[in-house]
DNA sequence: TATTGTTATACTCTATAACTATA
DNA sequence: TATAGTTATAGAGTATAACAATA
């Protein structure tokens, strides 16, 4: 990929900015997840585990945003790599009631401290409000999308 | 796509915010270029044509960050619809200088028009202030990344 | 009949490498 | 030899549709 583009043609354009910061952040992140044989999106899978364990697959799928055909290899990675434990579910024996494994919680709190690393990396060109500010004012995009 | 999640675990991380607030803009701005037949990029391609022709393929290539392998297909579709002229270089013939044609001119204009309208759109949940901020603060972190 | 999870598959996107024509 | 542009191709990522097991 080209990493290095000049383009301030695009730079009144907030679609494009936001790509591209997005893009960076998304890549510098891989790389740090990549070192623990994960995608990015295992790190949000273990999140929302640990919020809200026991969970299903198809629940995990819907609160993730991975497609559910897509979550099955996502699920088996963590599975194969002893990071959750699948437990058909005793009521309803199609489902799976997942959960973090001792392993699992424990790669979760290293993921955690190396996402917040890379976040103060990434975030140092702005100072603490600004960062704080730029959160926040994602929040309220983010929120206004989920709103039906 | 699901197009529709709920993961507040995941709201603690501004890179999470990040990718989701974007590929929520860039979804919806696909539709707006795709009713004209075109890429989101082919919008940031006009763009740096009509602040830098004449400029060749290449030069474009680095400046929107499309790989040239990839610029061939995006620059045949808008030779095709007559949106720019090609000009093969007159001191070095390999290359090609890329100008907009009058009708690549009226649709850019028509273009940053609708693109306006959507920005206005999506970021209506900020206020006026905020918007300008969130700009400013993704335009600094974009200059950083562009820094050597 | 409907739903959870699975598989197979197709489709998009993009990068890599090999090629051509010019320099 | 090196560079601008092109082509063919392979890889990653993701969605669609059909299926098995269970409800």
């Amino acid at each position: 990929m080209v990493k290095s583009t000049r383009h301030p043609a695009l730079f009144g354009q907030t679609g494009f900015l936001l790509k591209k910061v997005s893009t960076a952040s998304f890549d510098t992140f891989s790389d740090i997840t990549a070192a623990h044989g994960l995608h990015p999106m295992h790190f949000g899978m273990l999140l929302i585990i640990d919020a809200e364990e026991p969970v299903s697959q198809l629940e995990l799928s819907r609160r993730s945003g991975v497609d559910p055909s897509s979550m099955v290899g996502r699920m088996d990675a963590l599975d194969e790599r002893g990071l959750v434990v699948r437990k058909r579910g005793e009521r309803d024996r199609r489902t799976y009631e997942i959960r973090l494994s001792d392993a699992g919680r424990e790669l979760l709190e290293v993921l955690r401290r190396e996402a917040e690393e890379h976040r103060e990396r990434f975030l140092a060109p702005l100072d603490a409000a600004e960062q704080a500010e730029l959160h926040r004012l994602l929040l309220k995009l983010t929120q206004s999308l989920e709103e039906p």
